[in-house]
RNA sequence: GGACCGGUAGCUCAGUUGGAUAGAGCAUCAGCCUUCUAAGCUGAGGGUCAUUGGUUCGAAUCCAAUCCGGUUCACCA
């Protein structure tokens, strides 16, 4: 139990008993102290000021008695300032926390509670390459269903991969038309971006084909529509769909190379999935459910034979679930799709990752599903996240101003390599230990950046300046482990203080105490992360660790400190805190080195 | 126009089940490496919490109105 729910429950138990009537949590508030005050943990007294009339003074000091004679394991002394009851929690209660979790690797963590969560992200097209805003989905997915697991769900990473169209068939023609036969292989170009560059080539001409229409006198709508290479895309989605062989063969082709460059970026970030779902499997999904919706009158026909649900009394609109060809449309597969999880899954939630501008889409969605009286609909969570801007506006992969992942990460690589460089601490290392050092510390900065912000919000990157190593990033968070680590390597674990307990005469000092404060909030930071679907809560969390180490490393020696105790003491504290560091950054999917 | 999201320091962000003098990092300035890793620590300056009104012992946080920005409302995916 926390120690908030401790003092929440023997406040409610002393007021009860005091005041002889009853009382609950919600009663009133328990906050941190704050550091100007003396105490650890604060009671407001106002809202039992109105229900008591009886002045917050007066309460104050008839419950602070009747907590510190009570509960003497748990507080040791009290004050009020101006209507705030300021409780010290006793060294005996902090030490107990280090001495029984030091070295536990699970701390924090939840048992298993036997609910099943499918995560879906990443979603990639398979028509150009990994950009900065994959990058926040994936990290943010990784990172979600690491802090569920932590709390005790079994997790299944999903991925739907959109590997059809009319914008997949875009660079198929482009290939067709300007490749004269070049591969991945023969250029020595990463797949994705091989096709990604056909992609853009596909764009190039199609522009270049309308406004030699426009300037020979037709119209902007007839010029779009009648370039020529637009033809011969939508004509080769028709053939796809036919199954025309040779169309097949360039798709499978040119996805194959596209798999490629992905599974070298989704390695080089440390991402996978459980299960893959291709949309040219599922894309034909729904179908069925189209009818029994009609069945159960939650669809309707219209006049020309298309399929409609009316959402209109939900604050929605009509909105389309089947063309009146009868071929389905995006809805109706990812009702299909949804189904299927279900099916093969038995999830209890089903977590969608997905960016805020498919809001709506996803209350779409969620609102047929349960209308149709499907099983797990209120299950469905739409993890919306916000889009990552640049300085200079959005991105936008036609106007050239994507920032991509690979560029990127190569950047961040070499700024880690630059910075590991100039400090020279690590001159022993190999070329393999380095270039692995590299990797993590890039790859730390690069997820604790964009994860350190609330998911929701739409957040600004800068190009132009490199993500920093300093202060609130996650080489800052690796640094303090590494140190942390040199400390530990420095004493012989097999001497006092590992297996012993901890000397309890000598008081805390107040940065001991802070720490100690700090790290017994880790399993509640853990619970709301989780509720909240926040990883942003952990990166906070964690860095205001790291910093709180290193105000009380900077000022109190733990090799060499006063006394045998105090350094006893302080070894149990240093080794707990790297060990809590190390669980929270890897619920971000951020290793932390044991040197750098 | 309807719906949803946002507006906090020069910049990037915390803080919203209402609580004490609104916090970090970056940037700027001033200090700290004969002792455990200075990717660090200490300190200073920097705020009309978009605006106005309301609710109350108390509002960045709740309510209303207004202003500004974004997303969305496709027989695209």
């Amino acid at each position: 139990m926390s120690i908030i729910s401790s003092i929440q429950q023997s406040v409610t138990s002393s007021l009860t008993q005091i005041f002889q009537q009853p009382f609950t949590e919600k009663d009133f508030q328990v906050n941190q102290t704050k550091p100007e005050f003396e105490g650890d943990y604060t009671v407001v007294l106002f809202s039992l000021v109105k229900m008591l009339k009886q002045s917050p003074d007066s309460i104050g000091n008839t419950l602070g008695q009747h907590l510190t004679e009570n509960n003497p394991g748990l507080f040791t002394q009290f004050n009020i300032i101006k209507g705030f009851l300021n409780l010290t929690v006793a060294d005996d209660y902090w030490i107990s926390i280090l001495q029984k979790n030091h070295n536990d690797s699970c701390y924090g963590k939840k048992e298993m509670n036997g609910k099943k969560v499918m995560v879906e992200y990443s979603s990639p097209n398979t028509n150009k390459p990994l950009h900065l805003g994959h990058l926040r989905n994936n990290f943010l997915g990784w990172s979600v269903s690491e802090i569920m697991k932590a709390n005790g769900y079994e997790v299944i990473k999903s991925a739907i991969v959109n590997d059809r169209g009319i914008h997949i068939c875009k660079s198929m023609i482009a290939w067709q038309l300007f490749a004269n036969g070049a591969t991945p292989e023969s250029t020595g170009i990463k797949g994705d971006h091989f096709v990604g560059n056909y992609y853009v080539q596909f764009n190039n001409e199609y522009k270049r084909q309308v406004d030699e229409l426009l300037a020979a006198g037709s119209n902007k709508e007839t010029a779009e529509k009648e370039a020529p290479i637009m033809k011969a895309t939508q004509q080769m989605l028709l053939d796809w769909e036919a199954g025309k062989p040779e169309v097949i063969e360039l798709w499978k082709k040119m996805n194959q190379w596209v798999y490629d460059g992905f599974d070298i970026t989704y390695k080089r970030i440390g991402s996978n999935f459980d299960i893959t779902y291709y949309e040219s499997d599922t894309y034909l999904l729904g179908k069925d459910i189209v009818k029994q919706g009609l069945d159960k009158k939650v669809f309707y026909h219209k006049e020309d034979g298309s399929t409609w649900i009316n959402l209109t009394a939900d604050g929605l609109d009509e909105k389309l679930v089947q063309r009146k060809d009868g071929t389905s449309v995006y809805i109706t597969q990812d009702i299909g799709l949804a189904q299927l999880k279900y099916q093969q899954y038995n999830i209890d939630q089903s977590i969608y990752v997905i960016g805020n501008e498919q809001n709506y889409h996803m209350k779409v969605l969620q609102l047929i599903c349960q209308k149709l009286g499907m099983p797990n609909a209120d299950g469905i969570y739409h993890l919306s996240y916000g889009m990552v801007e640049l300085t200079s506006g959005k991105m936008k992969s036609r106007e050239g101003t994507v920032v991509d992942a690979d560029d990127l990460l190569d950047e961040m690589e070499d700024t880690a390599r630059q910075h590991t460089e100039a400090l020279g601490k690590v001159k022993d290392f190999t070329a393999d230990e380095l270039k692995e050092l590299y990797r993590v510390l890039a790859l730390g900065a690069l997820k604790f950046y964009l994860l350190r912000v609330d998911p929701k919000k739409t957040m600004v990157f800068n190009p132009t300046e490199s993500i920093d190593f300093h202060g609130f990033t996650g080489p800052f968070v690796q640094y303090t482990h590494a140190r942390i680590k040199s400390i530990l390597r420095k004493v012989n674990p097999e001497t006092i203080w590992y297996n012993s307990s901890i000397d309890t005469t000598t008081p805390l000092l107040a940065l001991e105490k802070e720490l100690l404060l700090l790290l017994e909030q880790y399993g509640t930071v853990l619970q709301q992360a989780c509720k909240e679907q926040n990883p942003s809560l952990v990166a906070n969390y964690v860095f205001q660790l790291a910093q709180t180490f290193n105000s009380f490393y900077a000022t109190h020696s733990v090799a060499n400190a006063e006394s045998d105790a105090k350094k006893h003491l302080r070894l149990k504290l240093a080794n707990m805190t790297a060990n809590t560091i190390k669980s929270g950054m890897q619920l971000l999917g951020i290793q932390v080195p044991e040197r750098m």
